[in-house]
DNA sequence: TGGCTATTTGGCAAATTAACCAAGGAGCTT
DNA sequence: AAGCTCCTTGGTTAATTTGCCAAATAGCCA
């Protein structure tokens, strides 16, 4: 059974579960360009509708993504546009060969 | 089967994948602050020694954590000093009610 | 060496997550 | 209304993850 968590650490965690997939970072990435419809995403993943739909709704509810139905598509953008910057953040957590390291220099 | 991933990709993936646990989480802001050994953090999260144990050694690979055993202890620290930066891009996603947003404002 | 402490590893059962198929809206367009 | 397109939901099975126990390893100290 999981202890109790803090409101704040639950949200940072369901944000991070949902960017950590394969699919779910590239929809992600994704939209950092431009915002995209279902169909489009779909495409771009190659996983079954109901699949990606799946994600984006685990997306959406993690607050990570912002939705909004026009006509018959349903398009999707990020809710922030601090993506970038996250994903550098990312990118420099192990840059470096672990064994080279032996102190904190100024890493990132 | 899940499709073939680009290695910056499913790096990006194994990060974000360890540092979406409740309790890795925890050992990681823990240890944003200093350097601590398995006891600590064993006392920290609550769970038992070996699953502490078996966490600290996924954040490890995952790049995130470096150890260093230094006598009966061994001692883990943060890999990279870009969490504070990191945690505030998580804390930005989503932080107003998704409802109330339309656009692109400045976000975060 | 033997014993003690700290940590890791192996193995297994329970819980969670993922992906597909099929069926169900929702909203054009005619 | 009928039919079509786009998307979501329900339900099921397979795969992955989690967490505990027990056993193994590593290093200190008598």
């Amino acid at each position: 059974m999981p202890k109790p968590l803090s409101s704040a650490a639950s949200k940072r965690v369901a944000v991070l579960k949902a960017l950590a997939h394969p699919s779910r970072l590239l929809i992600t990435e994704a939209l950092m360009t431009r915002e995209l419809c279902v169909c489009d995403l779909r495409e771009l993943v190659g996983d079954d509708l109901s699949t990606v739909s799946k994600h984006l709704s685990l997306l959406r509810s993690a607050g990570v993504l912002l939705s909004e139905k026009r006509g018959l598509n349903v398009y999707y953008r990020l809710s922030c546009d601090c993506f970038g910057e996250f994903l550098k953040c990312v990118d420099q957590v192990g840059a470096e060969p672990k064994a080279t390291r032996t102190l904190f220099p100024n890493c990132c």
